[in-house]
Parts: C-alpha cells; structure tokens; sequence
DNA sequence: GCCGTTTTCGGCCCGACTGTTTTCAGTCG
C-alpha cells in the first residue's frame, strides 16, 4: 500500500470534517480537523519519518488523537475511523454540499426530515413544497435551492481546463510514444485553450490505427469505453471527462487536425474560403470540386492550409471567429505572447497569509521557473478567513523581503506587495501612508458580492483611482464551473483603468482566468497593460502562468502588452508609473 | 479535538448577508 501524500491526507482529513459536521458534531471538533488538515499540507518536512519517529505530534494542530489516526493512515494506507464513519452516510449526500447555499445544517434537515439523500430527491421535494415547509426554511430558501440545482446541471459534464490539463498531457505523451505514431495532438476546445471544456479530442496520425485504438481504449485512465471502432473511439475517463480518439493517415493530419481543433464558426469560414476557390474542405482533405479552375496545391501542415486558403497561419487560440479572418487576410495578426517572455509575477501568497508555502519556497520555486522576479501580494486584514495581514504583520514582512533581496546580491529580486481588500464603498483596507511602502499594490473585491452593476462598477473604479493602486486583481470574482460573477461593466473599468494607469490583471488560475479573454482586446485597444498572475497559494501554482498565457493570447495579446514580460531594471518603473505621475 | 495553562478544563475566528424570524441560524468568504 504506497503512502498517501500530504494532499491525500489533508482532503480525507477534510472529508472527515464534513461528516462531523453533518452528524451535528461539536464544531469545535469539526474544526480541529479542519485545522489538522491546514497543519498537514503546509508541514515543511516528511510525514512518513514524522510518524516513524512518533513525532507527529509535535506539529502544532496535530494532537494525541489525530497522531494516532494519521500512523495508522501511513503505516497502512487506509484508516478505520474514516470507512466507519462514511459508512453511516448515503453515498449521494455528499453531492448535496456541491449546491451553493447549502451547508451542512440544511443538508441535515433534509436528510433527516425528508429522506433526501441526492440532488434529484432534493429537487422533488423543493418542487412539491416540503423543503418549504420545513422550520427554518421557506419559500425563497426552496426556490435558491432549485436555482443552485439548475446552476449545477448547466456546468455538468463541463471542465476547468486547470483540472483536465493533467489527463490531455499524460495521454497525448503515450500517444506519442507509440512505435507507430507519426504525428498526435490535442485538438478541440483544449488546444484552443478555452478556459472551460467539453470534452477531450485526440488526434494521431498512425500507419497502424487498429493498435493506436487499443492502446487508447485500455489505458489506465480509462473508467469506461463508449466506443471502440477502425478510426473513432470514446472512452470516459476516471476524471469523469470524455474523452474521443481520432487516428487518420498520415497525409489526412493536418484537416483533421484542423477540423477538430475548431471552433465550429471558424470552420464554417474555412470551408466557405475553399468553395470560393472552387474546392472543398472537409476533415480528411482539401480537394477540387466538379469543374474546379484550379487543384489545391499540396498541404502538408496546417500553415500550408491556411495559407491555401490566402490567410497567414491563425494560432489555435485565435479560432473563435472573433475577426481572425480579416486580420488574417490583411496579415496584422499579432505576435502573440509565449510563456518564455515571462520574467517574473506579482500576485503571490505565501503562509503568511492563506498561501501553503513559506517566503523563501515561492522564491526557490520562481527562481527554478527561470523568473527574475516574485512579487509577493498577502492578503490584508479584512480577509480575515484567509488570515489577511494588518499593517504591522504587512510592514514587518516588507522588511523581511528588503533583507532577503540584499542576500540575492542583485540576480533576483523580490517586490513587496498586498492584495487589499476594496470595502464596499471603494475604500481601501490599507491607508495611503501604508500602501506607500510597497512596491505595488493588488487591490481586489472579497466581500459583499451583491451589490447592482452600478453600485459595483462604482466600487471597483473608485479604488482604481487611488495613486498607489498598481493593478487590479480578478476583476470579477467569478469561479468558473462554481461560482458566477458579481454584475460589473466592464467596459467602464477598462475605461476608468486607461484614465488613471492602473494594470488589469489576468489571474491566471485555472479557477478564475479573469479578466476573460473576451475583453482583452479591447483594453489593449485603450491601451491598458495587463500582469498576468498566478494568484499562486503553493509554490506549484506558479506554474499557474502556463494558463494565463494561454489566456493572454487567446485575448490577442502580445508581449508588449504585459507588464511582466519586462526584465529587472524596466519593470521598477512600471510599477512606480502611477504614484510617481500624481507627484 | 487541540491548546495552554493561573496544570485539568475553558476557550477555540470575525463580519456581512440572507431568510427566517421577531432575535437568530445558516452560509460564505
């Protein structure tokens, strides 16, 4: 039985606070685990020898009880008192805790009162009046429920890119592995990086389909096949996402490779292109029509289509029909980004805060990325759940990183930040004599969602115009897949962010994506810079970049366009660009 | 269940908001 990881441990001491906290359990208990769990992710040294040792107790968090429960976790992989207890639960409960405004408490209430054990019970009986009819519940209650019902079922069978990037790579690299595979790639929403997918698309080029679609087929990753044919196969992976294989002759790769990849609107453009040239295109070939002028001339990838086609080479993240066409045509496409040009980031959190790694972790792990900088952006004390930092525990931690960058001797260097809370009322949670001590400032929305779009909108620039607010973080607090976006318009923010110079940020978690790409090109057409971000709260995150560029040239943009493509020496000034222009 | 003791049990994380109530429980961040 291998040992469970840290993460491993912490989500099924997570999982054991959530049925505690369902049987009604001292919450106090509850949150001891809950804490054990936080105690256990962010533990710097090795739980296998901690636990060896009968040391495990030492961790501050970590109790007597919860020492024994996680020996015996390590020792044996698996733990009693976990089965035990979610052995007393239907297995579908659990899915209730997905449905927003839904805790534990209403989750018991129903369960126990109404017999509701899944979401589908759950509906019928919010549908025929009994959830209403509950103590402490009522109508409104009954009525949110079905809405987070509905919300839920439109994002089912829908992925985080973040979440399946993981299962496209592993599969594409045993693809491409095979003896006889020439050429393979993601095609569909993932190559185009969408921030959201369907489903996964596989193409492969192979002299020998019959083997490819084995292999597929019986990979390790696959929970179920759909179907297993000579040149089609669907499978559902463990992750839950489908997942088509698509194996074609070598001279066939580049259209179906196209033809997949997409979008669909860019397709149908593609093969009206081919038909006012007297050809037509289709998922194997470009090939001539009856009494066609002229031959196609020979395509060999897929520059040479596009160029058949009087269009310079449209990147994949471009195929939106989102007037790649004319740019295309004209040959003013952009250079876009490459996650090379980065040299460095800025919104970071570290244990200070809510982040799983320490100061000295982030900056041993950008230093690996090959970055040249780490801009470090705690939370501040009006996140209060994350731990934020006030004025004395934020200034103390500016002069740590002072002290660390004289140590550094100049090659790398890292700035102090903050993400600040912006209050309800546009007001920022740090005071300007504060905020002037940094290098830059995150300002961000944490709270009080439920303001109109104009209420928000207003919010949101007033602290934009703050001298010392450097860029403005998330700009609209959305979780993809589970949580919608507070109303902003964000024409007036990019407006508001052009007037006073403050950089919009691409948080470049896989979670957020936000600003979305959708907007990009119009602020870089009122000349606002970006900062793409990873909003890292562990070290790995940081590789959180890779999908932020992927963002960033979906948003047309190129290196000129993102502040953090700037090496030391010239990012300084950008940073210092707004409070030195009020002086 | 953990911690920190004024060593044996009391305290443990706050604020806003919603919806249900008529003073507060539940959820979220």
């Amino acid at each position: 039985m291998p040992v469970p990881t840290k993460d491993q441990i912490a989500d099924l001491l997570e999982s054991i606070a959530q049925m505690l906290e369902l049987k009604g359990e001292n919450i106090f208990k509850v949150r001891a685990y809950t804490n054990a769990a936080r105690a256990v992710e962010t533990y710097p040294g090795d739980l296998a020898t901690a636990a060896a040792e009968n040391r495990l107790g030492d961790i501050h968090g970590i109790g007597r009880a919860i020492a024994d429960k996680l020996t015996e976790l390590i020792a044996t992989g698996r733990l009693g008192y976990y089965e035990t207890l979610k052995a007393e639960f239907p297995p579908g409960i659990f899915e209730l805790f997905e449905l927003q405004g839904l805790g534990p408490k209403k989750i018991k209430a129903v369960w126990e009162k109404l017999n509701v054990t899944t979401v589908t019970d759950l509906e019928k009986a919010c549908k025929d009046g009994r959830v209403a009819g509950l103590a402490g519940f009522g109508k409104k209650t009954a009525d949110n429920i079905l809405a987070a019902i509905q919300s839920r079922a439109r994002h089912a069978g829908r992925f985080r890119l973040g979440d399946i990037a993981g299962d496209a790579e592993h599969m594409l690299a045993d693809l491409r592995s095979l003896p006889d595979v020439h050429q393979a790639s993601v095609a569909g929403s993932y190559r185009r990086r969408k921030e959201v997918v369907g489903d996964l698309d596989f193409i492969v080029a192979t002299s020998a389909p019959a083997e490819v679609s084995a292999f597929f087929v019986n990979h390790e990753m696959v929970e179920s096949i759909m179907a297993h044919g000579a040149t089609k196969s669907s499978v559902r992976f463990k992750s839950g996402i489908q997942a088509d294989l698509r194996v074609v002759k070598n001279g066939e790769y580049p259209f179906a490779l196209n033809y997949f990849t997409g979008s669909k609107e860019h397709n149908i453009l593609m093969r009206q292109r081919a038909l006012a040239r007297g050809w037509t295109l289709n998922e194997y070939r470009l090939g001539p029509l009856e009494n066609a002028k002229s031959e196609p001339p020979p395509i060999h990838e897929e520059v040479d289509l596009y160029q058949a086609l009087g269009l310079e080479y449209v990147e994949p993240e471009l195929r939106e029909d989102h007037g790649e066409f004319p740019a295309a045509e004209q040959h003013r496409l952009p250079e876009l980004i490459e996650l090379e040009n980065l040299r460095g980031t800025f919104h970071n959190h570290t244990t200070a805060s809510d982040g799983r790694s320490t100061l000295a972790e982030m900056v041993e792990a950008a230093r690996e990325l090959g970055l040249q900088y780490l801009g470090i952006a705690d939370h501040s004390k009006a996140s209060f759940q994350a731990h934020g930092l006030d004025a004395d525990r934020l200034l103390a931690q500016v002069a740590e990183i002072r002290a660390l960058n004289k140590t550094m001797s100049g090659e790398f260097k890292i700035f102090a930040g903050s993400e600040v809370d912006i209050h309800k009322d546009g007001s920022l949670d740090f005071p300007d004599e504060v905020l002037a001590q940094l290098d830059y400032s995150v300002v961000s929305v944490h709270s009080v969602f439920n303001l109109t779009e104009a209420e928000m909108t207003k919010r949101i620039i007033k602290a934009m115009e703050n001298p010392y607010v450097t860029m403005l973080g998330h700009l609209t607090g959305r979780l993809l897949l589970s949580r919608e976006s507070y109303p902003v318009d964000h024409a007036a923010v990019i407006e508001a962010a052009a007037a006073t110079g403050t950089i919009i940020e691409l948080n470049a978690n896989p979670r957020r994506l936000d600003m979305d790409w959708r907007w990009w090109p119009l602020a870089k057409e009122k000349g606002v810079k970006c900062a793409i971000n990873p909003d890292a709260h562990h070290a790995t995150q940081l590789e959180f970049l890779h999908f932020g560029i992927g963002i960033a040239r979906k948003g047309w943009l190129t290196r000129q366009d993102v502040i953090n493509t700037l090496p030391l020496g010239k990012i300084e000034a950008v940073l210092a660009g707004k409070r030195n222009a009020k002086k």
